[in-house]
DNA sequence: AATAAATGAGCAACCGCTCACTCATTATTG
DNA sequence: CAATAATGAGTGAGCGGTTGCTCATTTATT
């Protein structure tokens, strides 16, 4: 045996990565990841063969973030609107939290780096998660729409209230509120 | 006088940096898109003096187009849902027959390349759908809310709606009514 | 003849990635 | 319990290729 791979290098390389890219874009340097992350340009090969590997863990690795911040604290047993809620706040806190992750979060995701290998295995994370949001789709605003369509309505409504906030960052909560009545209104 | 610049060659090399940036992201090269809208590299950069020019005007031709189109038949004298309606199944249709120039749109929304600058300019341009929108975010759901919210609200519910209709197409007609119904729910 | 568009070879800068090498860590010996 | 062999992480100069962009030259338009 021989020296182990430390994990918090790999950490320290993807969260380099997510603050590179949140500035310079997908096309940041690997070298300059590399050198925020305080290791040498080609260690992070030992950690990640390719950029494209590099991407595609990174993409996971901030998905699972969400989902373990989504899963903490959930409320199995409460009714279906404060489930929903919970799932809405969790989310939109980090997002507002973290905002570099998630602009880096949606750049993988409109690129065509992602591969389908990597989205399956983002899914296989969420069951708690996805079972309350069939309970939604199954609601009477949702009836006549494809299964998928209320998780789409969330996190598409989600980003316009991040729009928003980031316009009025003081009326960030009540933003938070309405939105997620708008969202019930038009799911009920 | 010479020789002058055609409005033909600077259109194809927009077309042209659409489909590359489509396939290959926004790190796509000059020379290719030059190849593709068949001219020589050079000819390039007297159209658009830098790369950052051209993807900004690229915006700017994107966002345009949509606008003329909403622009098209625009009943300015229907009610309130149904000038919504015309505003949303026009945006939604386009977005459908041209995926590409919607990806690409999206790139330069999520990255920071699109200037201050561009977006007023983009904003200038929507002079008749802002008025409407005005109206919308006057409403119930909306009174509460800040102003953008509502035409943040339109735009992300068009994304999930798109998203859907992805996933299936054959009922496109029929997701769209129906998710402008759960938007007009969550507004009013 | 005068002007500017069009060309494409060429340039410096940068890219992702390799590879010969050093060194920290463990397992196996006598 | 040393001494040593085996392993693979860590390094960074450097490679082949690509990038955005320039510029001397040619070509088309007025």
């Amino acid at each position: 045996m021989a020296r182990a791979r430390s994990p918090e290098k790999r950490t320290a390389i993807l969260e380099a990565a997510i603050e590179e890219i949140a500035t310079s874009g997908l096309g940041a340097a690997t070298a300059k990841i590399a050198s925020r992350a305080g290791i040498a340009s080609g260690t992070l090969f030992t950690y990640f063969p390719t950029k494209d590997d590099l991407l595609n863990e990174l993409y996971l690795y901030l998905k699972l973030q969400v989902y373990a911040r989504l899963n903490a604290g959930f409320p199995p047993k409460a009714s279906l609107e404060r489930r929903a809620w919970h799932i809405w706040s969790s989310y939109l806190n980090w997002s507002i939290e973290y905002p570099k992750h998630r602009n880096v979060s949606t750049q993988l995701h409109v690129s065509n780096i992602v591969t389908p290998e990597t989205n399956r295995k983002v899914a296989q994370q969420s069951t708690v998660i996805a079972r309350t949001m069939e309970e939604v789709a199954a609601l009477k605003g949702m009836k006549e729409l494809p299964g998928e369509f209320a998780s789409a309505l969330m996190s598409s409504l989600q980003e316009a209230a991040m729009d928003t906030i980031a316009l009025h960052p003081k009326q960030r909560d009540e933003i938070s509120r309405q939105a997620f009545k708008a969202y019930w209104r038009a799911v009920r």
